[in-house]
DNA sequence: CTACCAATCTGGTCGGACCAGATCAAGCAA
DNA sequence: TTGCTTGATCTGGTCCGACCAGATTGGTAG
């Protein structure tokens, strides 16, 4: 459930990664040929090749058939999945990043909770019902609560009835939900968050629009603010990259 | 410029795709083994595998070493990388999924403008002024003004200073992208689209947030609009696989 | 019927091989 | 000397076969 990737390959595609950074590669240079990389990383070239499959299918690099491997984007843009994959291997943990993942997160989430309360239909209470159930159970068996919790958003974002949006929210509850592993642990938090949670469904259940939003934007500000705070407690070990 | 994945791997991923879907697999689902999946779309399995790095990046597919491949999500769930290779590939063409998209870019777009207004530097001016004059002279030059737009929105949402959001943003152009081809065979759609433009950075130099957020929202809107008319008058091959 | 063990299947990784186009430098011609 | 042709080399694309070790499963012995 939390395996991100195969072994080899996220190796690689870390490897791959930090050799762009540590060269300080640009847009549009090109990288060491496959059979050196593997040769460099002690792989083989298929797993060199699997690897770049994955920052193809990123548009982080491309590969141009009998001239080379390019860097389509720098690192730090591409896709948002990219991402992701970079905070799961660990590459990515810039206080810049939180705050602008907060950002997007409220941007999105507070326009999906409107549309929500327009057109939430009786399936969607049903399923946040659900997804708040599991949570407070998962609070009284002291379960992983980021992983609920990443569920209940999404389930609150699916209200909306735009996929898109969801697919959207996705990677920024993933990356997120890392931070957040540490902020689950206290249990008063644990316990507001429920209560910030219900709220969330009574007014979609309501249809009050603008309650919804001042709620989401609260409670995103507050867990952003609370995360930061642990990490310069030195809580979050912050393998800053850029 | 154009092509988006080897052609081996883009097959193999399409074909995979459409094999999930055909059988109506649900999340949970074992897919048929590797070396199965070679067999039956006739390739090497390295191939298969390097098609299976890529739907496991992005989150569509889980590999159990020693056990099999199973379905994380649904092949319409996944993040939203996953979304633009279905429409590199020609597997997403619903109208759904375009309202969707157009609903989301103006959300995430607006906002954007907004932060924009407050927070540009005189190098994002000095970026769109470029962005500008690039679309400009595409016009001229009668070339391909997709490529152009997508840049352009891109150094819009750049000038919020919130990488994030350029990241949220640049699958949703990419697949908007592809809609667009057709649409901005129009002369006078490629005229009006530069004024847009233009409206939008002076707006942005003012930093008048209001103006900005309202153009914005009529531009994404009316943009969506005409290459929906474009689709119904059968301007655009529906590829419907849901 | 149960419990245990071995054949089988699976993904993970490796190495080598061939192809054809891109690249580039050496050598030839002007 | 300069410019162009040409061939060796390099590169990604694809395929094949092999080995490993753990998961799975079926049959057999108790």
């Amino acid at each position: 459930m939390a395996t991100p990737l195969s072994s080899e390959t996220s190796h690689t595609v870390r490897r791959t990664l930090e050799f762009v950074q540590h060269h300080r590669l640009a847009k549009g240079d090109r990288l060491p040929s496959e059979r050196e990389l593997s040769e460099r990383f002690g792989v083989a070239r298929s797993s060199v090749r699997e690897a770049l499959a994955v920052l193809d299918a990123m548009r982080i690099t491309e590969r141009r058939p009998k001239s080379g491997i390019y860097l389509r984007n720098a690192v730090e843009d591409g896709g948002l999945d990219a991402l992701v994959l970079q905070a799961d291997l660990g590459l990515t943990f810039d206080p810049q990043v939180t705050r602008d993942v907060t950002e997007a997160r409220i941007i999105c989430e507070e326009q999906a909770l409107r549309l929500a309360c327009q057109r939430r239909t009786d399936a969607d209470l049903t399923r946040l019902h659900q997804s708040l159930q599991t949570y407070a159970a998962t609070i009284q068996a002291g379960g992983d609560l980021a992983e609920a919790d990443v569920d209940f958003h999404l389930a609150l974002v699916a209200a909306s009835q735009n996929r898109i949006l969801v697919r959207t929210l996705t990677p920024l509850m993933l990356m997120s939900r890392r931070w957040r592993e540490r902020y689950f642990e206290s249990d008063a938090i644990r316990r507001r968050s429920l209560a910030d949670h219900r709220a969330f469904v009574a007014a979609i259940e309501a249809r009050d629009e603008v309650t919804a939003a001042a709620q989401v934007r609260r409670h995103v500000e507050t867990a952003a603010a609370d995360v930061r705070a642990l990490a310069e407690q030195g809580g979050l070990a912050a393998t800053n990259t850029t």
